[in-house]
DNA sequence: TTGTACGCGTTATCAG
DNA sequence: CTGATAACGCGTACAA
């Protein structure tokens, strides 16, 4: 543990930067020839600090690559300008959107997201959670509204703020920013059902126990349900190596059961492609013999012939607001409202 | 500061669990009636801890929602057993695969990743690297070798494990994963030029700037170039709302300037799948009148129709062993390669 | 505007 | 197998 700090003079480590290790704030304050505090100061920007003096402090941080120890200034502060981000998996585009929405905010308010893949079952999520927990976050945003009972303990233990997103159906721990899924399937069925469709299948998300896709399910069973119609041609999408991989399959595998279908109405804009390739392919035409949709207004959906009618659900908004609502919290802004419906947007193109 | 710990019995902790603030290691360590290093060595597995003294560590752990506050622990043992990533992009989705690949092995061994979404340009990605190396990771993966000088520096004096991803062209700080963009598109292009393509458009990354396409572009140059054909025919892909979008509007732009042109290239497979679309649109058969060929093979390369020919870049694999390779650092082995080239696979399907 | 004393919650070290 | 003590690097509170 003596390493070049005992033996070093400033000026050797001025020449060869550091040798063993990371410059602390004491070493930029002794090369400074300032204290420790005046350095702390000068890095949090609202201490007064001479210019002078700054520059002095600068100059002598960059010689030594100084770059402040958050763990150590969070343990002393007992706030950490870390904020937690769960997210069910990474690789869900929309899901990446809305983190990229609440990237931004944050990061111009000097806090850091720490994003923890939570997956789809209860022990990820709990060792995700505590894991995360274990940095003190000063916030919690949660991407989906689906928790394990242990893991809300943990986190109402946590004492901290939270903002759950993506879905308004559920009773939330303490703030939300989202929408009904339920309601965005229910209008889009309601939709098809006032096109005159009368045959609707619906493909559901492969793990139809994730609470969005329940809720958008249940809304497509109520509005079948409202309108007389059949609601019993619900097909778990399978296996496939890709969502539009599933969706085509769950098509191939429903059209084949229900030759008569007019519509084929799916859980996300992925399944909704693929079911729309499908269709093509088999020579149904779309919409004309049958409409196909989907949820989420992925890129695709647009660009796709003849277009995909989908609903458009604010992804990155909702990460925007998510945010927003985050950090009034954290500046002890209590008034305001706790839930923000975004609501969605039926977005009607060619295929329906 | 006198709060709940200085009034507050056991009995009254047990009860209300925690009032102000987190349990911490001493609390845990009083309800077990043991000392501090008992409960220490219990968390980390491998101090020797008797089965009754663990037993009773955790009910008192459960009784008071005790999470290790890692910020300590770190600061304490100079590890964070936290792993940097940085990412141009996070809703790229080839990008939040590899990080995918990245997650599972690391958390599997107990580390977790800190994510920084360095943008696309220096003063952000100074930001994103200072803001990470604040947190003291105990290695970083870049996703991508682009890196300002400052950065550079930066991480080089981190004296941390770095594994750079997703480009061989160029040199790196210190270990490497991911396969050549060059030669990549080389080959492709090769492809084209050999099944009898002549005058072939190349729709390019709207930001050239960065590496990873400017390899591509220079690799599309080249093997034009050696074939004795036309390599003028480059466009920077527009601004479009979508990487569809986009390559549908190059494509059109490009169709319009060189109506002759029987083969378009696009640098990802978004703008692929964009160009193929806008190409039947127009009524050109593909591949009959032209081709269209990407990279990347994203999930849709695959489903639309004809199929996009591609080259595949085993973005998930490009993680696990970046993964593996940082890992191995971490334990001190530092024999085995340090540049892993993957390579990349041209994936042929009907669009050309 | 600048400096001093102390504590944040944990682990390393050494002793039992 | 368990415990006492001293760091780790920084910010808060207060003093100058």
């Amino acid at each position: 543990m003596a390493g070049w700090r005992a033996e070093g003079s400033d000026i050797t480590k001025r020449m060869t930067k550091r040798i063993g290790g990371w410059a602390r704030m004491a070493d930029v304050a002794k090369l400074a020839g300032v204290s420790m505090m005046t350095v702390s100061r000068a890095y949090q920007g609202n201490g007064r600090v001479s210019d002078a003096t700054r520059a002095r402090i600068a100059e002598a941080a960059a010689t030594l690559g100084y770059v402040p120890n958050l763990a150590a200034a969070q343990l002393s502060s007992q706030r950490s300008r870390v904020i937690a981000a769960t997210i069910p998996s990474l690789s869900h585009s929309q899901f990446a959107i809305t983190l990229q929405g609440l990237a931004d905010p944050f990061r111009e308010a000097g806090y850091q997201l720490l994003i923890a893949d939570c997956g789809y079952s209860a022990e990820e999520e709990l060792r995700a959670v505590s894991t995360v927990l274990g940095h003190r976050p000063d916030g919690l945003v949660a991407i989906g509204v689906d928790h394990c009972p242990a893991a809300r303990d943990m986190i109402c233990n946590a004492r901290i703020p939270v903002v759950e997103t993506w879905d308004l159906d559920q009773p939330v721990m303490d703030m939300a920013v989202g929408f009904s899924n339920r309601l965005a399937a229910c209008r889009m069925t309601e939709y098809l059902i006032a096109g005159g469709r009368r045959s609707i299948g619906y493909i559901d998300f492969p793990a139809p126990v994730v609470r969005r896709f329940m809720e958008r399910r249940r809304g497509f069973l109520d509005a079948m349900g409202a309108a007389g119609l059949r609601s019993d041609i619900v097909l778990d999408a399978g296996q496939g190596p890709s969502g539009y991989a599933r969706g085509r399959e769950g098509a191939a595998h429903l059209l084949e059961c229900e030759p008569d279908l007019d519509a084929i109405f799916c859980a996300t804009d992925a399944h909704g492609v693929g079911a729309l390739l499908e269709c093509q392919r088999r020579g149904l035409s779309v919409p004309g013999r049958i409409a196909v949709t989907g949820i989420g207004d992925f890129d695709i959906a647009a660009e796709i012939p003849p277009g995909l009618t989908t609903v458009r659900l604010h992804a990155r908004e909702i990460g925007r607001q998510a945010a927003g609502l985050m950090l009034r919290r954290l500046e002890g802004d209590t008034a305001g409202d706790k839930v923000l419906d975004l609501g969605f947007e039926l977005v009607v193109r060619g295929s329906a």
